[in-house]
DNA sequence: TTTTGAGTTGTTCGA
DNA sequence: GTCGAACAACTCAAA
């Protein structure tokens, strides 16, 4: 018999470019492929996640012969046991950095089980990029942007010939049967999906994506959130082709974006759920009623919101210009902390990432890694205007409003026939919030003294 | 140590 | 309709 070593996916769902893996087959001449469900995983996920990653499982299992371990447990007791049975020492992984996941880890090896870690979900790895004046991580994006480029990242690995992997019995085969919710529609799963579409991308939409990726209603970002979320593509995979042209550049610093929110995370590891800015825990905020619900389920009357609303619901996705105008809208419309909305996309987004999401929302509500203006509040109307200006996008969505022509659905309170089918009047006026929000955020100024004590 | 320049994504108002 | 200014003050990064 050979020797053997496990290899443990968690998000890192495919082949090529996997450098655990080629770790893994490097030192042993069998490996045991697993995939562990906790309840801690079905606790953090979605439906619409679930439903994605069992899709995605099967496509990792296909690549691998049919010889991927799914089994549910605890981690601990199933390496434990795997071990066991095949006297395999080393348990091969990709290191991962969020708070969560780095601690379950942690507690891994500190009950005796060796783990190796080789690669990252990131082309470079949280913690690794300082500033060189002394040596502490950056708090602003364009500086370690900067940084992050000078630094570099090694090319994509080979994809491995042929992977040998022990055979599996019925009972390691706990592939579980999350479906995806009736009306719901998400994106296809896998490495191989993942290939085409950026492939499709490099073809149609990289060299626009600086303008296109703005406007809603048209196929104009990468969409490859979900598929970097499972690991199912690597981002050194998507920066080895890029040029010096403005579109590449953009996309570029995207992929950037989510490595610093990776890092900054890392370095604040409870900013998941705390204010990055502590001062903005002081401000006043209301409570979630009717209007969250409102918000949540697409019908605030603002149909730019709404569709980006529905949109999420739908499809377990939304465009990257549309998260910003919802995200505004909960917290400077509707007063209501970002938690809330954080949370609610974690639930709902298929391409749910810790960093991304957490400090996606802190920006948006003014808290985050972002020395910008204060009074950055969205309008909904002319956000829709602007990047959705034929309506198409509301259109898709709302179909309440789907009678109307053109821009004019964007202000269906401006138009004769506007409320045919039963739409909803604006749940908020915004001229109004947005005051409202300025002058909420001016009573936690820093420069402002602290009212007198009665 | 001090100084200087800069900072993802916007909106409104008035000329 | 278009354009530029105003909207504050602060922190960070780097020279």
């Amino acid at each position: 018999m050979g020797t053997r070593s496990i290899l443990w996916f968690r998000r890192d769902l495919r082949i090529s470019d996997h450098p655990a893996l080629v770790a893994a087959l490097s030192e042993s001449d069998e490996i045991v492929p697993v995939f562990i469900i906790d309840s801690k995983l079905k606790e953090r996920t979605g439906a619409k996640g679930l439903a994605y990653l069992a899709q995605s499982l099967h496509h990792l299992d296909d690549s691998l012969d049919n010889k991927l371990q799914v089994i549910n447990g605890e981690p601990i007791e199933v390496l434990k046991k795997l071990q066991k049975k095949y006297d395999a020492q080393a348990v091969h992984i990709s290191a991962e950095y969020e708070p969560f996941c780095a601690a379950r880890d942690t507690e891994i090896e500190s009950s005796g089980i060796k783990l190796v870690r080789t690669g990252s979900a990131y082309a470079i790895a949280p913690g690794r990029v300082l500033k060189p004046s002394d040596q502490t991580p950056y708090r602003v994006y364009t500086p370690f942007y900067r940084a992050w480029l000078a630094h570099g990242w090694r090319k994509p690995q080979v994809r491995p010939k042929s992977i040998a992997a022990v055979s599996v019995d019925s009972d390691s085969r706990q592939f579980p049967d999350w479906k995806v919710p009736a009306g719901v529609s998400i994106t296809q799963a896998g490495e191989e999906a993942a290939m085409k579409r950026f492939k499709h991308f490099q073809k149609n939409g990289l060299d626009n994506y600086d303008e296109a990726r703005n406007l809603a209603a048209i196929d104009g970002t990468s969409k490859m959130s979900a598929h970097l979320t499972w690991g199912e593509i690597h981002p050194r995979t998507l920066l080895a082709p890029l040029g010096q042209s403005k579109a590449h550049e953009v996309f570029r610093k995207e992929i950037a974006w989510r490595e610093f929110y990776a890092d900054v995370l890392f370095n604040n590891p409870k900013t998941e759920t705390d204010y990055y800015a502590p001062q903005f825990s002081k401000m006043r905020y209301d409570k979630p009623g009717k209007q969250f619900k409102a918000w949540c389920e697409g019908k605030t009357g603002y149909p730019f919101v709404d569709a980006a609303m529905r949109q999420l619901l739908n499809e377990g996705w939304m465009h990257n210009r549309t998260r910003m105008v919802v995200a505004s809208f909960l917290v400077k419309d509707l007063h209501l902390e970002w938690q809330l909305g954080e949370r609610f996309f974690r639930e709902h987004l298929v391409d749910y990432d810790v960093a991304s999401n957490a400090h996606g929302w802190q920006w948006t509500a003014g808290c985050g890694t972002d020395a910008s203006p204060y009074y950055r509040v969205f309008n909904p109307v002319e956000q829709g205007k602007r990047f959705d200006e034929n309506g198409d996008y509301v259109r898709k969505y709302v179909p309440e409003l789907a009678h109307l022509k053109g821009i004019e659905i964007h202000e269906p309170w401006n138009v004769l026939d506007g409320y045919l089918k039963d739409y909803p009047q604006p749940i908020v006026d915004h001229a109004t919030e947005r005051l409202e929000s300025l002058a909420r955020l001016d009573e936690i100024k820093a420069s402002k003294p602290l009212p007198p004590i009665k």
